[in-house]
DNA sequence: CTGTATCCTTAGGGATACTG
DNA sequence: CAGTATCCCTAAGGATACAG
């Protein structure tokens, strides 16, 4: 049993970040979105190579946070497939943005492109004119 | 000097992550974004409390990766005021997006009411315009 | 191969004293 | 009040052995 956890804040910034905010929670979650992965040796498998304790440990809090669940894999029952809630699904505009503002900041980074799509125009136009607001309260 | 880090993909979710992925560093973003802070002293009023020698080593990190840059405070020789950069500014559909998420999934979360003070709108205007565009770009 | 458990090191971070 | 420095502890995480 997980002890319940009080957050710092009442902020939703602060709540998205303490459930999201380490090292490997948010790979996990892309490679579940992104990248098909159902088992775990396929997390495994990741360019940043997470180790196993650390991979289960993330696995049992995501599931304990509702991210994420688990079934048996009924075509090999010594193994589970994991997959995303519907609340899982929901943070898919946070890593969209978080791939478009690495993309722009960071000459090296790359992802196949049907990781893009979902942009939406209407957003970018709000977007605009949000960013010009605190541009100008910032002096840029 | 800070050392040349060597990031652990070329991921631009990882690149993103581990720049923001602490759990400090998003919320000096959007105290700087949303609450028009400037100085020292507000960084450290925040409801969660960050001690002062984190505070000062995240706006070090911060500064290093340019997403914010500090400038004498004109008015007060003995202080800096820091601010966003273009870059800094660009994180912003990011922390949009973490807003409308941590909003959906935790009752307890709310937008402090002082969120709004560095831009210069009127408050009631903006989050009207604000939950249009975010439900819109949701499709609800 | 799918996980768990253990050992151990380091980084993150809290409290607080201190300087200008 | 702005920021730095020090002390110390805990949590995060890496390596790897182990069990089904």
């Amino acid at each position: 049993m997980r002890k319940k956890y009080k957050y710092r804040s009442n902020c939703p910034i602060n709540f998205t970040q303490e459930i999201l905010g380490d090292k490997w929670s948010m790979l996990i979650i892309r490679d579940l979105m992104f990248a098909g992965k159902r088992h775990y040796g396929e997390f495994l498998k990741s360019d940043e190579k997470i180790s196993t304790n650390i991979l289960a440990d993330r696995l049992g809090k995501l599931e304990h946070s509702e991210l994420i669940s688990k079934t048996i894999d009924k075509n090999n029952l010594s193994k589970n497939i994991y997959s995303l809630t519907s609340k899982g699904i929901d943070l898919m505009p946070i890593l969209i943005e978080m791939i478009s503002w690495g993309l722009n900041n960071n000459d090296k980074t790359m992802v196949p492109p049907e990781f893009l799509k979902g942009l939406q125009t209407d957003k970018i136009k709000f977007m605009k004119e949000l960013k010009r607001a605190v541009s100008k309260a910032h002096g840029v």
